[in-house]
DNA sequence: GCTTAAATTGACAGCGCTGTCATATATGAG
DNA sequence: CTCATATATGACAGCGCTGTCAATTTAAGC
């Protein structure tokens, strides 16, 4: 994660490069009281370079008119004096904050987490700050607050992740008010939006296709609320896989929940009443899989021995339950990263085609479906 | 979360304080083309004020040298004008980053995310940046690596979490290059050291408490790792609780697992076995406790009515298990942010004479003990 | 080859703040 | 009341970078 390693040198190293190297290592020594490292400016790039410092800033910020040869020396000069920008300096100059805000209102600390260290890690490629901040998406003063916070704190630019990221209105105010935004995982977006998301149907075909591939035929999904686009999907893909595969896919095996593990709890019982020959359950998240798994130990089954379980979403406990569950993981944290580097590319006046881009997750096999897994 | 709001005062109440304000009303209707506000700076503060530009930096700044009466006026002046003092020059000028680190080697989303969370609201309020930032402990060169990092971003203070926090070398080494740090719950501090824990013993004893007082007189005691020192003091609090009240505490009703649910499944069918009239079962984190929980329903126990559980650390997932578990909740987020506003004193030079605060953790009763609690 | 437009380059000011240091004022000792 | 010391204040430079705009070079058109 210390991706800044790459920009240190050792001191030998930069002590032998020139001349002008020499006069800083001396420099350094009799400051040594403190460390006080003299700073490498813009300034000593464009000397070394042999061009002017504006010159030498255009170069190094990626701008247009800039001769290549002369781009070419700045940027060799800058990577011989291991050169880092003044992000301060920056930002004083510019008027902009190099800081890059996700919003949310969401409690899943685990995916809130993994977005933040997404965005860390592109934000520290460019020389950006990653924020995240909690808003109170309940409020009716919402979006007037976002707009504020927004302007006060001078954001450049931001990640907007569910629910916030399918408020129509709120993305209008903030179009309106030209700050540059990147969706994560959108219900449905627009035309205008830059987005990143995951075919969740494909991995939910994926998922059942593992079922089935184990043997399994009679299989029961438990789905999720209606209205939740993701768990239609995860639906959709169980369906297409089934039926790829020549089984039935019906009411008769198609249950739904509400997320919770209570909700897998019940279903357990229901679907073992309805289609007790079922030697396997697909639920749409990981929750309702677990509240499956200690309904259906309560009943005495073997798992995965008499039925296999699967889940989706990967949160962290599913490693960590007993037996750990067979789940679909969203790469949450590329996803953020993605994200991020869209948004940045964005903020410096990029134009780019593609506003969407499409992940995948992967599919990942614990001891809930498969016996032979050692972990 | 948005404690900004606090400081954005509408236009029309701006609108009437002043002279000077008129002119930045209609400098803001001339540059309305975006939105383009005029910042208020130093300067302005200074001139409303009556005093210098210096003397009003010195009293935003609770810097000493200043009288009251001025320092009250710049304050004042600096509250009418709804100032907001530019961080990135004040970086730029002072030769410090006002970011504040939080170093971890840590894979708990759900405890970095509440550190992050605690250290964002203190630093907010204070006009510093809070970044988290991941490092891998177990290489070799992570000392040099850490000192490197810092000083490359020129981090003012860093807060450190289990294990980095008990690593003496870094500490250290840290403290040698004369940056601030301030510890959360290490295992044991030095009297140098300024840090902030939570007294795992007193939570320990109120949660076994709270056992005896449903009525449970057979409790078992699930622990951790020797060498675990929170692990320990759980188990000390479990043994006074119970001498406290007459009961026996003792190596037939005391077992120890390794943290993981596999573990507290195996041990429910341990102490079953040795201690068969247990009624109640007090593991020493959640993941035992969900095992023992597992176990139990495996068993055809029903719970609370015939074995009450109880766990330690509220993760996130405690509240969604079916049923849901009774534990222990450390105040992590009022830690980070003490910890953070403590570290921002240091920073600003400020001598603490309490190097060490005490937090108490809550206990949190659901319904895995307590059969009346509804949710 | 000449004119015009486009691309390239650099001089310079200044973003908003703090550090330094010289100056001014208050306090205390004798 | 005077001088030494402590406290208070302000003038000014400058942190490292980018925006502006004018000057210069290059390319394109005929």
């Amino acid at each position: 994660a210390l991706c800044i390693w790459e920009y240190i040198v050792p001191f030998s190293v930069l002590y032998f490069l020139s001349v002008y190297s020499l006069v800083i290592f001396f420099e350094s020594l009799r400051m040594s009281s403190r460390l006080k490292k003299k700073r490498v400016t813009v300034t000593d790039i464009a000397k070394e370079a042999g061009v002017s410092l504006k010159t030498a800033s255009r170069a190094l910020n990626n701008s247009p008119h800039v001769r290549k040869e002369k781009r070419e020396a700045v940027l060799r000069a800058a990577k011989k004096f291991n050169f880092r920008p003044n992000i301060s300096a920056r930002q004083l100059a510019s008027n902009r904050s190099y800081v890059i805000t996700h919003f949310y209102d969401n409690l899943n600390t685990d995916y809130l987490s993994k977005i933040y260290t997404g965005m860390q890690q592109a934000c520290h490629k460019h020389g950006y700050y990653a924020v995240a901040e909690a808003t109170d998406y309940s409020r009716k003063d919402f979006i007037s607050q976002t707009l504020d916070y927004a302007s006060a704190f001078n954001i450049d630019g931001l990640i907007l992740s569910p629910p916030l990221c399918d408020d129509a209105k709120l993305i209008e105010a903030l179009k309106k008010q030209d700050i540059k935004l990147v969706l994560i995982s959108p219900q449905e977006a627009s035309n205008d939006d830059y987005y990143v998301f995951v075919d969740e149907e494909k991995s939910a075909f994926e998922i059942t296709e593992h079922l089935i591939t184990l043997g399994h035929e009679d299989i029961a999904f438990l789905g999720g609320l209606k209205s939740h686009k993701a768990a239609s999907d995860r639906q959709k893909g169980f369906i297409s896989a089934m039926k790829h595969h020549g089984l039935t896919a019906s009411n008769k095996n198609i249950k739904s929940g509400d997320f919770t593990m209570q909700s897998g709890h019940d279903a357990y019982v229901d679907i073992m009443k309805k289609l007790p020959k079922a030697t396997a359950i697909f639920a749409a998240n990981d929750e309702m899989a677990m509240g499956v798994i200690m309904a259906a130990l309560n009943d005495g089954k073997k798992i995965p021995g008499e039925i296999a379980i699967a889940g989706y979403d990967n949160i962290r406990f599913s490693g960590l339950f007993w037996p750990s569950l067979t789940t679909v993981s969203p790469p949450v944290i590329e996803m953020a990263n993605y994200a991020t580097n869209l948004l940045i590319r964005l903020i410096s006046g990029e134009t780019i085609k593609n506003k969407r881009h499409e992940f995948v997750s992967e599919i990942i096999i614990r001891k809930s479906t498969n016996k032979r897994e050692s972990s």
